[in-house]
DNA sequence: CGACCCCTACCGACCAGTCGGTACGTTGAG
DNA sequence: CTCAACGTACCGACTGGTCGGTAGGGGTCG
């Protein structure tokens, strides 16, 4: 059973969550924060320490959730590029689901201090490597390409920006479409491993 | 010949691009910003107008650029393919220049104004519309892939997630790995064209 | 049952500091 | 002498954060 509490921190959380997605973090005040919630100052901080501990936790949350699903996914005893598949699915499902957490992790890292930043860049790593992993699986394999170690920060970068600025498409749908151009690329008939 | 006025509102120019990228808008205040450039605040403000007009003139910078060279790769006579190329190649150098403005561009959209957002979207949406162009030219030919319309901005976070996580990597060859996943996938044996 | 109490959730006035911006004085080159 | 280029002093609004206080519901005890 969820206490009277743990609901108006939760509140809080979604509210100011979506807030800093929309104008940022530092461009969302105190005063707008608390009439989105419906709170004053002192029922705010009631509940949170301090305006940057919000963000943190804003921040931890999808991260922490995806490198759960992550996990499970790497566990399985699939090839590389299925694994890959999901990995994609797994993302796309995680950012439809919670946008705005997922635009505030992905944009305001730098606003945290330094053991922010160290908490969330340590999961950051984290989640990444795991489709390194799976990347070189399938390089050394025969499956996949080589790729530039770089290259997944882009693949994070790909799915929030499309995921953002869409409006009609469903998200399963984008998913498909870019896990498709992901996997296959633009070009119907590849030219074979130029170079 | 450069005047001193404009050598110095380019240099106010270049680094608050280089702030407002690495701690964004909302998190670079005025004073910071002065001794970045090492002015006080009557010499700033006898260049620049507005903290948020220099944002906008941060802004319209890297997409005016741009808006010129892709208009010239579109005016060619290649396929589709070759465009396409250029296109990537073009936007990867040009974010590699420029890459601080860049980043501002993608990021504090929602920062500015009415008529400032109405300045910055219609020239976005100008500068994706060549890229969906090619895309449907492609597409119609046969070479390409049919692809979502919202796709095309996944392609910017794609170009700039890599761009600026990316720290060994020269740009060229970032470019050139963006853009053969891009093309090509990341699959080396593709099922071809599933469903 | 009812009187009591305490503790949680919340209010709202207040604070020091910082924000972007302005008015005006000073300097130096042409 | 002039005028652009800059420095300095200052402003009011607003920032995140604090603090003393309070309403009310649930538990406890007579």
């Amino acid at each position: 059973m969820r206490t009277r509490s743990e609901d108006t921190r939760a509140r809080i959380l979604t509210a100011s969550a979506d807030l800093f997605a929309r104008q940022g973090y530092h461009g969302t005040g105190l005063a707008e924060l608390l009439d989105a919630v419906g709170l004053q100052k002192g029922g705010f901080y009631h509940h949170i320490a301090s305006k940057e501990e919000l963000l943190l936790e804003i921040m931890l949350d999808p991260i922490d959730r995806i490198l759960v699903s992550s996990d499970q996914i790497l566990a399985t005893d699939g090839d590389a590029t299925t694994k890959l598949r999901q990995l994609g699915t797994d993302l796309g499902n995680a950012m439809a689901a919670d946008l705005a957490a997922w635009t505030v992790f992905l944009r305001e890292y730098s606003v945290l201090g330094a053991d922010g930043k160290a908490q969330i860049l340590q999961r950051r790593q984290q989640y990444l490597d795991r489709w390194r992993r799976v990347l070189q699986e399938g390089a050394t394999a025969g499956e996949f390409r080589t790729l530039d170690h770089a290259f997944v920060e882009g693949i994070l970068g790909l799915f929030i920006y499309t995921f953002v600025w869409a409006r009609a498409t469903p998200p399963e749908e984008l998913t498909r479409s870019i896990m498709q151009v992901l996997m296959h690329g633009i070009c119907l008939h590849p030219v074979p491993h130029p170079r």
